[in-house]
This record gives structure tokens, sequence and C-alpha cells, in this order.
DNA sequence: GCCGTTTTCGGCCCGACTGTTTTCAGTCG
């Protein structure tokens, strides 16, 4: 069976979508193959839920998707999806991406001048052969000239790490301003979306357009892309857009739930709604029958009208958070206020920028009980990680370090996990230590038997508190390497085995949907910052947001428990696999 | 194509803005 990622069939869904679309299909025949892709971009991987026969089912996903996806997993293509690709080539997609161009307008350019691609539309767009078509004046047509320019320059999503300081940045440019007021970030970076396609920004004021004005001539937008009363967007340079509402205090919070989402939440939630005889949107909530309109200033206000708890922001995914909701058994997640510590970080010893004094003493003043420092080993390489001796005399300076700071500074290594499963310090080395992090760098494309069990041995180590980044991915570059999850994520519950939420902007691994499924065997997590400098225990709130994401409660936390709580974790794994 | 404390058939979330228009289609979120 081919191994094809959630992210890649989603991908062939949303293409037939949108080729189903074009050949004039229903609307809500479509608007099925797009919720179902929804789903799974937030679901456990499609392969172990054939498998387990939990495809079908989950929200979106009935009987002919289903068999559609496994047709893909088994033979790596959809034979529906090969017909319609056959009369619409695949490259009106990249047409429809283009800003300013919809399903009209392409189908019309298709029909009429034979625009299939991106390079048609250029063509025409230069030869002036779009001049005279129905519905396209010249605003339009230079509307998708810009539109083109963007489509080229955005390339990928942006990464949430380099999306969030930006929107807080701008944020703390507009409250600058002083005349806006409840500044908030909403949409995809407000859900803790690894990646991003905008910003969305939204805040009260009195005086719209003195913020509108003041966030139009932000020095870091390279264009202004719309201005209007109460409605701006800029484009920075490399083409990420951000878009800045500027609302009506008395519904600050039906606006920002509707522009938090996700689509597939807030379309879930109306449907509730309309069955309550209620018509949610961003104005208000109306009640049919009587006519009534209630606003509401906050969006816990939102939830309780329509009888709900809250449901924060990173679980609004609609993958089964309404129904928890409506059944009372929606859990309270972690959030950053509940960690005790941070298990993973780096100093000078091995590739931190900053000295093991300059970590204890950051880690400390962020309010922690606890923290380990977890330098890499020696089978890294002698120049980046320390021997058996090293670590030793590491551990003494470090314990006399924290003491000095008011801060209990655990030993810890991370571990490197060596092909074959075992580790890279023996168990004489790995006993003197409080905490073991262990971490699969090297040998990644191994057979997925191989890593399969090269990660359950790691579990059955005694001595191993947890596995660092558990998947190895890249959030831009690499998908992670192949395993059987529910088998590793059952030896991690077996044995006592923590899983790290990387919190490194770049990993935040596990992925949220993984997470979600190792909670269901019963895994205990840790959230690290994995930093490699003072100023990058900060991530942490990172790896936070994941877990939220996931679900993931307080009492699933390794770093949410007091020390205690910790060092029996740490002893009941030791006593429980003897050897 | 999916789905069900009114339904296995008949529904399916809601609105704002823009540009091209004389009342609205198309696009976007």
């Amino acid at each position: 069976m081919a191994t094809l990622s959630n992210a890649e069939i989603a991908r062939t869904l949303k293409e037939i979508r949108t080729l189903m679309e074009f050949a004039g299909e229903p609307f809500f025949k479509f608007m099925a193959y797009e919720r179902a892709a929804e789903t799974l971009e937030n679901a456990a991987p499609a392969s172990q839920l054939i498998a387990s026969g939990e495809l079908q089912g989950l929200p979106g996903i009935g009987k002919t998707i289903a068999g559609r996806i496994a047709e893909l997993l088994e033979s790596g293509t959809i034979a529906y999806r090969d017909e319609l690709a056959a009369k619409y080539p695949t490259t009106l997609i990249d047409v429809l991406g283009v800003q300013g161009i919809g399903m009209k307008t392409a189908q019309s350019l298709f029909k009429e001048q034979g625009i299939a691609s991106l390079a048609d539309l250029e063509r025409a767009v230069d030869a002036g052969a779009l001049d005279g078509v129905a519905r396209l004046g010249k605003k339009s047509i230079e509307n998708i000239k810009r539109g083109i320019l963007a489509f080229k320059g955005r390339g990928t999503r942006t990464p949430l790490g380099r999306a969030l300081p930006l929107a807080l940045e701008i944020v703390a440019y507009l409250e600058a301003g002083g005349k806006a007021r409840e500044l908030t970030v909403a949409g995809s970076v407000r859900r803790a979306e690894v990646t991003v396609g905008d910003i969305d920004i939204i805040c009260t004021s009195t005086e719209p357009g003195d913020v509108i004005a003041r966030f139009v001539k932000w020095d870091r937008a390279e264009a202004v892309l719309a201005e209007g009363v109460t409605k701006a967007s800029i484009w920075l340079a490399g083409g990420l857009q951000i878009d800045l509402r500027v609302l009506p205090a008395d519904v600050f919070g039906n606006l920002l739930q509707h522009f938090t989402g996700s689509r597939e939440h807030n379309i879930q939630l109306r449907e509730f709604a309309v069955r309550k005889g209620l018509r949610v949107s961003e104005n208000g909530i109306l009640d049919v029958a009587t006519g009534t309109n209630t606003t509401c200033r906050t969006e816990t206000d939102v939830y309780a009208a329509l009888g709900l708890p809250f449901i924060p922001p990173e679980m609004r995914l609609g993958v089964g958070e309404l129904e928890a909701a409506i059944a009372g058994t929606l859990p309270v997640p972690v959030s950053l206020a509940d960690l005790k510590g941070d298990f993973h970080m780096h100093c000078t010893w091995s590739d931190g920028t900053d000295s093991l004094e300059a970590m204890i003493a950051a880690a400390a003043a962020r309010g922690y009980a606890y923290h380990s420092i977890s330098d890499h080993s020696w089978g890294r390489g002698k120049s980046m990680g320390l021997d058996p001796a090293e670590l030793r005399s590491q551990a003494a300076r470090a314990r006399e370090i924290g003491e000095r700071h008011g801060i209990v500074t655990l030993c810890s290594s991370e571990v490197d996990i060596r092909t074959d499963g075992t580790l890279d310090f023996d168990d004489a080395t790995l006993r003197e230590l409080d905490i073991v992090v262990a971490s699969v760098h090297n040998a990644m494309n191994i057979s997925r038997d191989a890593m399969t069990a090269r990660l359950i041995r790691a579990c059955e180590n005694p001595y191993v508190t947890i596995i660092g980044h558990p998947t190895g991915r890249n959030v831009q570059s690499f998908p992670g390497y192949e395993f059987d999850y529910d088998a590793v994520f059952a030896a991690a519950a077996r044995t006592g085995t923590a899983l790290e939420i990387d919190g490194q902007p770049g990993r935040l691994d596990l992925p949220s949907a993984l997470a979600r499924r190792a909670r269901e065997f019963g895994v205990t997590f840790a959230l690290d910052s994995d930093a490699h400098s003072a100023a990058h225990l900060a991530n942490v709130a990172y790896s936070v947001g994941q877990a939220r994401r996931a679900w993931i409660t307080p009492a699933e936390v390794l770093n949410a428990r007091s020390l205690e709580g910790v060092r029996a974790f740490v002893a009941a794994k030791r006593s429980a696999i003897a050897r």
C-alpha cells in the first residue's frame, strides 16, 4: 500500500472538488469533497483509520469518499479524478488561485479563449485578449494582473513561527497608535495552524479611520491591497497578506468568533444553531421565530447563547469538538500557565548558543519549579555531543547553578536513538540521569518496519523518559520518517514513556493530529521548547498551542506535574522494566 | 455526497465588498 500523508490525500480531494465545480456538478456534491478534505487534514493517518475501520464515519466522510480514499491509497490514483482531469486540466487550479478570478471567470476564459493555465492567462493579459470580455472592465483586469504577481510571489504558506511574531508585531504597532481597542489576532494564527495563508487582525475603535490609516502606513507593508472604512489589507515582502478589520464593540464577540473560524467549525456551529431556530452570523444571533437579534461582546457569550461552553480557538477544527461541547465532554486543554518546567533545552556544552548559567537563569526567570538541561550525546560527534565524563561534570555544575537561581535543575541528555533502537549511552550512564530524552537524528530513511521497531525498542528502555520530536518532521521541508504510529503510541502508553511535542517552530512535533491519536492510547506528553538559546525557551508556547489542538489536558502532561510527580513517573517506569 | 432528539429524503451557514451595472453577479472570507 502506498503511504500517502493525509495532506497529500486532502490535496487530491480538493483537486477533485475544484474540477467537479468546474465541470458544473451540483454545489453540495463538490462541497462534500472539500469538507472531507478538511476533516482529513486534522485526522489520524488515513491508512491507519482504514485499517481500524474508522475512516467512514468521520465528519463529512461517507461511503463514496471513503471508498475513493481507499482507492487512492491502494492504486495511487482515483479513476474519477483522472476522468475529470482528462476534460479539465489540473493547471486550471492555478488560474483559480489568482485573486480576482473565481469560478465563473475561469470557466468563461477556458471556454471562450482556451485559457487553461497560469501561463495561458499571462499571455492573454499581455496580449490584451481579455479586453472586452463580459464583466471584465479595466479595474478587474488590473486586479488580475496584480493577482498573477501575488500568486507567483506567494509560493508556500507561511509557517506559524514566522506569522505569529509578525502578528504580534503589528498588534503592538497598532496598539501604540492609541485608537484601537481589543486588538486581537484571529484566523488561522489564533487557531495555531502550523502554516497560515494570511494574518487576520481585528479590533474595535471609536475612530476606525485613524486605525486603518495607521495600518496601511506600516513601514513593513510592501503594498496596500485594499483600504476601506472598516477593513484594509496589506502585503508584506514575499506576498504574505495581513487583513485588518475594525468593528463595533457591541458585536466584537460575534465577529471574533466569525473571523477565528475554522470555516468548517463555523459551518457546523451554524447548522447546529439552525436546528434550534437560530441564525448565527458575524452580526449576531438571530432568533428566526421572534426576529430578535442577540449581539455579544465576548465569544463566551456567543457560545453561551447557543447553550454551549466556550470552545478554545485551537480546538475549532470541525473534528468533533461541537459534538463534545454539546455532550458536555469537551476537555479543558492544557495552557501555558499549567507548565511547571521544561525538559528539553541546550546550551553551549553542545549546540546551544547561550551558556549553561544563562539557560538556567532564563528557566528560573520563567517561574518554573524545575527544568532539565538536555545537551546532545556524543554519538552526534565529539564536537557537538557530551561523553559520559563531560555529562557528569555538567550535571554537578548545573545542580549547583540551579540552586543559586532557586530552581531545580535536573540532569538530562538528549540521547541519540541508534538505528537498532539502542541508545548512545550505556545503562550505567543513563541510570545517573534524572530525565532521558531519546531522539532519532540520523538514518531516517530506514524502512517503516525498522523505524517502528527502533522506536518501540527505545520506549522499552527503562531509562528513556521522553521520545523527543517523535516523527522528525520539518514543518516546511520534511513530512517525517515513516513508522506505524499506532504501534509506537501503544508502546509508549504501555511502557510509561512520554512523547514530546517539540515547540521549535520548524518542528512542532508530534503534529497535533497525531498527538490527538496518541491521546486515545493513554499516552503522557512532554511539552518542551527544545530551546537552543535563552530567548527560545518561549517557544514552549508553540508546543502548548499544538497540544490544545490535540485536546490534551494538564493531567496528561508530564511537565504540568509537580517535581514529585515527575520523579514518580520516572521511577515507575524504571521499576516496572527492570534489567 | 453527507446526514438525521422533527427526516433514510430533502435538506445542506452567512454575509460583505467590488466592479460593472441600473438591480446584481462574482468573489472572497
